[in-house]
DNA sequence: AGAACAGTATTGTGGAACAATAAAGGGGGC
DNA sequence: GCCCCCTTTATTGTTCCACAATACTGTTCT
């Protein structure tokens, strides 16, 4: 599943023996939480995105995991909530600990979902999995970023069940700013960094 | 059209000539930008907020609102952006001026539309129609409201054409605490409030 | 009146057919 | 040899039909 791969339905009804009309369905979805691109009378393709497009991704990803964040802390409630983050925070450890890609990946995925359960606000619930932050997390996978999140992770955590919304909030930012530095670096690297310096859009600090 | 009413898609397939599977289609693009509810095996229904759920979008609508607003006042530039924001003000002037809904409806897009464009990050272009704003909009439909909305819609396009980034957030934000003002009073009257007073939970100013 | 039950309405899904469009390949003209 | 146009092919867009699975409704029995 390469980025850019173009997804026949005929192909994948006949794969997954289902209607072509499943398929129809099955993109839709995925083309809502940005998953895949879908242009008419052309194949989805799964979506790309050029570096332009990762920053802006990251511009959104700050913005709205600030305010999951946030809202986390001010909802956060020991009795209710302290055993689904604790567990959430406990299998990052441990799918770091045998660095296994997808084990890490289940692992971020509740760690959001805890955020947004305790949370609480379902609109947020409704968009936030609509970011292209899939598509970053699958095209920039490094060993460097999974540490980097865990880190971030822990001081989200920890100031969700302190209560504090304004410190959870900043550990949001701050923690999409790590992964835009990362892909800065690596983009250098690459040499495919069109814009040097290109600098976040979102609240500063 | 009423919030909660029920969509049968055989009726709906009978009523606009097409086949079942065309309206299927459509109810999972309308699902994607929240406009109707949709859950297994029942019709869909065209989605109703209650109050709680509506300060929840409030709260997200000024993230993104904000970032929208940052981020066109940095991009810009008055040779191409200058007439299409004009427009969109004066439009939006003109529906206000003869008092018709429908007109103010397309101006408010027009002008959303216009600071999408401008701010040109492609991601908030396709997460923002997601937000179940439309909804708040429809479901709270008053003459203040729109008075509201018109007054604050200049001060961000005035903040755009300054080039002024926080300004131009501080007036999204702002924009939408009137909104969540203006519906606190008309649920406090209605009497179906449930928590009297229900503060924002996004940036303070 | 309340609960179990049968019948109906509606969705979920597969399959076939055809039109419409886009991509690919081939044949002429320069 | 290269480019343009045309034909051919692959793929999607859409309709129709059929049937299973599920939710809703109304009725009957206790």
């Amino acid at each position: 599943m390469v980025p850019g791969q173009r997804l026949i339905e005929t192909d994948l009804a006949a794969c997954f023996q289902v209607g072509r009309n499943a398929v129809r369905e099955a993109m839709q979805k995925l083309a809502a939480r940005g998953v895949v691109d879908l242009s008419p009378h052309r194949s989805p393709a799964i979506r790309r995105l050029d570096p332009d497009e990762t920053f802006e991704v990251l511009d959104v990803a700050s913005a709205l995991t600030g305010l999951a964040a946030r809202t986390a802390a001010i909802h956060f409630d020991a009795q209710r909530h302290d055993t689904p983050l604790r567990a959430a925070m406990d299998m990052l450890d441990e799918a770091q600990r045998v660095d296994e890609a997808a084990m890490f990946s289940q692992a971020r995925r509740r760690f959001y979902r805890a955020l947004l359960t305790i949370g609480g606000n379902r609109e947020l619930q409704r968009i936030f999995p609509a970011i292209g932050m899939h598509i970053i997390y699958a095209q920039y996978q490094t060993r460097q970023l999974r540490g980097i999140r865990v880190a971030d992770y822990r001081a989200i955590a920890e100031a969700v069940v302190g209560s504090n919304p304004e410190g959870a909030a900043e550990a949001g930012h701050a923690h999409v700013e790590h992964v835009r530095r990362v892909i800065i670096e690596a983009l250098e690297r690459s040499g495919s960094m069109v814009h040097p310096e290109r600098k976040a859009q979102g609240e500063g600090s």
